[in-house]
DNA sequence: ATGGTAGATCGTCTA
């Protein structure tokens, strides 16, 4: 049974409720991860969700701040969560399907604006954050699993608009593209989404602070839909939904999917 | 080098 998956980055599903359901009307993703949904759990707003078939979701939430949900039309038969790097933040959630597929989703802490953690507290956090990911991972490599989310890191020169510019800048700095490269390897994870479409730029996230983001195209990468090998090469359709950056009040990020035939 | 926008919440933090 083929399944597709979308990650997204809302940023607030309660003020995008209504693009989040034009999505699962328009797209009919199996399995939606959002991040950053800036909400308690309670306050999801799950109805409108059921109506259109996801009558599934995991979710850890927070007031204000960070927060992560799976949706999803097939049931989900463990749930669970780990607070990386203890922030006390809600980062990540995880649910596994009754196809035998676990799902990790993460929201990696942005890093603030100096890459430097001596001078920077949340650079030294995101860093911490990955090195706690890549540790959970190691040794006792995940089966069946598809690891997703705003990771906070473009790692390729062709995952960014200009590789030289943003070297020093969060999110594309050597130091995190480095950490996240050990995170993937530790785990054995594939990044689905390039080997799907191995060349190329590829954005996922547009700042809202420019003035014609589009026409602009300064994007980057920041998320990412892994999965191990057993599953890895199950995976095709791969795709960035450019267009939903554009609709009414929008995210500063694009969904990311992959189909999975499994 | 700076400032630009957006969301939660209502002064300020985070991205």
């Amino acid at each position: 049974m083929p399944f597709t998956l979308a990650t997204w980055n809302i940023n607030s599903v309660r003020l995008r409720e209504n693009i989040v359901a034009q999505l699962l009307r328009d797209e009919m993703p199996d399995v939606l991860c959002l991040q950053e949904c800036k909400s308690p759990v309670e306050k999801i707003p799950t109805e409108q969700f059921r109506a259109l078939g996801y009558n599934h979701m995991v979710a850890r939430g927070q007031k204000g701040y960070n927060g992560v949900a799976i949706l999803s039309k097939i049931p989900m038969v463990e749930a669970g969560a780990v607070d990386y790097a203890a922030l006390g933040h809600a980062r990540h959630v995880a649910g596994k399907l009754e196809n035998g597929v676990t799902i990790h989703n993460f929201y990696v802490p942005a890093g603030g604006d100096v890459p430097d953690r001596e001078v920077n507290e949340k650079f030294g956090q995101k860093l911490d954050y990955l090195m706690e990911m890549r540790d959970a991972f190691h040794g006792d490599m995940p089966q069946k699993s598809i690891l997703v989310g705003d990771l906070n890191i473009a790692p390729r020169e062709d995952d960014v608009w200009d590789h030289k510019k943003l070297l020093k800048v969060v999110s594309h700095t050597p130091v995190e593209v480095e950490a996240l490269g050990e995170t993937q390897d530790a785990g054995g994870w594939i990044d689905v989404t390039r080997a799907d479409i191995p060349d190329g730029r590829l954005y996922s996230w547009w700042s809202y602070r420019a003035k014609d983001w589009d026409a602009a195209d300064k994007g980057r990468r920041l998320d990412h839909i892994w999965a191990t090998p057993d599953i890895a090469n199950a995976a095709h359709g791969s795709r960035i939904l450019r267009a939903a950056r554009g609709w009414e009040q929008p995210s500063d990020h694009a969904p990311v999917f992959a189909t999975f035939d499994i």
